[in-house]
RNA sequence: UCCCGAAUAGCUCAGUCGGUUAGAGCAUCUGACUGUUAAUCAGAGGGUCGCUGGUUCGAGCCCAGCUUCGGGAGCCA
């Protein structure tokens, strides 16, 4: 039985056993006090031991990090901290840990942990996070499912360069430095594993584009790769991303849905994981006695998440925004490291003023300049019903995460975005089971991607992205 | 990839102006203690000062390069 159950039993003095690892041991001249951990929820269980019931030499292998069973009667606790305890009768030693095992009980700060991943489970902070984690991905198959869609399971490898969301990974069967060339002295992919160029995928938006005009609302949750070199605490090689997709929807139905979903997990992740959270937002308060006062965060950790979940998010256009950044006092102080204008790609220090200072609250940015998005977002008609310069693309931003969700109503119309892919240089050839949707039975469709990892950021209070994924894959850094 | 910073005991960190034997807290070990909550008290052990080279009578400290890590930026989710 889990720790998380028996915690929950009535003491009668019925025979348990409990097994876990050992968090700690205090020891005194006739009883010592174990704790002891498994994992199943943030709870240790408290084991007994009174002199003379236990072996002294078996007593000094129960050391912290050991894995142990322990038999005894669960009782009421004579103690102040905890309300069940077990008196031990016996106990069994499935692996010790001797003194050189990292996680003694002491603070360790999270980048000594990031270097023992294959241990840092075992702590308090990354127990909690990854059971949020968890619930967090349940949570969202629990959404879509009770929203009518079906969880589509695009492909991991791809051959479509055509994605333009930045560098990959290449998948090939060939040794590096013995693939065959062809006349002209290139590598000669006819060859290769496929018969062709192939790579990771960065995106599952095109192929679930094609299930979406069929079974009209589906979504995937997998695994994404970026082979960028970004060495920030928001990006990573290898990260898990949901991407919806809705047949029949428009930007406005797209925002909604994103809305409610974010809204949904977070608060299913409350109702759900309240004593972590509690833990993570008393370990952030610690943290923040250290920084000065105008450092500090506004709001609780549980209180920013009740916040987000009772709060609309702010809706407003690109133009609009543009026009709030224009007229602030940074810009009017010349703050910004880079120049507002209308046709630029907002940096971060605008996108934090916008969500952090000016609306305190999440933002949707929509219909932004075509020039900077991507290739398939639906193209905006202007007053009198000629192509205007923006696309039905949305952003949403999060306070202290930036982008959390990224997309935009598709281009259904074949002409135009045949136009445009020619217009962006990518041969049409390539995407021609992409284009062929809008030949048969196009429809008005729409979606976004959310960066699983930066929800749990959000959520977790965390403030690494290498710490809310179990084994982060990085720039330099694919250990364990 | 760019800018800034860091690397000293198992961990967190101090180390003055370049000067004798490099320190503290925690952890570990030993002992004490009749119910502890990261127990407490006493004692002990524990160091290739990231790597390579340079300056100097002398380098943990100054200089150069490299490596890794952190913060910020770009790319984006």
């Amino acid at each position: 039985m889990q720790i998380k159950e028996i915690l929950k039993q009535a003491p009668e003095g019925q025979q348990v056993t409990v097994k876990g690892w050992v968090k700690t041991k205090r020891g005194q001249a006739n009883i010592v006090f174990i704790n002891i951990n498994d994992g199943s929820a943030l709870k240790n269980i408290q084991a007994v031991v009174e002199a003379g019931k236990i072996d002294e030499e078996l007593l000094k292998t129960v050391t912290t990090g050991a894995a142990v069973a322990v038999t005894g009667s669960l009782v009421a606790s004579s103690g102040s901290g905890q309300a069940v305890e077990v008196m031990a009768e016996k106990i069994e030693v499935y692996g010790p840990a001797d003194e050189t095992f990292p996680i003694q009980p002491k603070k360790h700060s999270l980048e000594f942990l990031r270097e023992k991943a294959h241990l840092r489970f075992r702590t308090n902070v990354f127990g909690a996070v990854f059971r949020i984690r968890h619930t967090l991905a349940y949570a969202v198959h629990k959404f879509y499912h009770e929203q009518g869609f079906f969880y589509l399971h695009t492909p991991i490898i791809t051959a479509s360069d055509a994605e333009g969301a930045g560098e990959m990974f290449h998948v090939s069967t060939f040794e590096p430095n013995k693939a065959p060339l062809t006349e002209t002295g290139e590598i000669d992919f006819t060859q290769d594993f496929f018969g062709r160029e192939t790579a990771l995928t960065v995106s599952g938006q095109l192929e679930g584009e094609l299930g979406a005009l069929a079974l009209s609302r589906i979504y995937t949750f997998g695994p994404t790769f970026r082979a960028e070199n970004s060495n920030t605490s928001r990006h990573l090689a290898e990260f898990w991303m949901i991407e919806p997709e809705v047949a029949f929807f428009e930007l406005e139905d797209n925002m909604n849905l994103a809305e409610s979903f974010v809204k949904y997990v977070i608060r299913y992740a409350l109702e759900h994981c309240y004593e972590d959270l509690e833990f993570l937002q008393n370990r952030l308060m610690e943290e923040e006695k250290q920084k000065p006062q105008n450092e500090r965060s506004e709001l609780a950790l549980i209180d920013k998440l009740k916040f987000v979940v009772e709060n609309d998010f702010e809706r407003l256009t690109y133009t609009e925004a543009i026009d709030i950044l224009l007229k602030s006092r940074p810009a009017q102080k010349k703050q910004f490291q880079y120049d507002v204008a209308w046709g630029i790609d907002l940096q971060s220090e605008h996108e934090r003023y916008l969500v952090e200072k000016h609306f305190k609250k999440p933002v949707i940015l929509t219909n932004y300049p075509r020039d900077i998005k991507a290739f398939y977002m639906k193209q905006d008609d202007d007053l009198n019903g000629a192509p205007g310069p923006t696309v039905r693309a949305m952003d949403v931003l999060f306070p202290g995460i930036g982008e959390i969700i990224g997309g935009s109503q598709r281009e259904d119309s074949y002409d135009k975005l045949l136009a445009r892919v020619k217009e962006v240089g990518i041969d049409p050839e390539n995407i021609w089971w992409y284009l062929e949707t809008r030949k048969f039975g196009s429809a008005p469709h729409a979606g976004f991607g959310l960066g699983f990892e930066r929800l749990v950021l959000f959520v977790t209070g965390m403030t690494n992205i290498r710490d809310v994924i179990p084994f982060p894959r990085t720039p330099k850094n694919a250990e364990f």
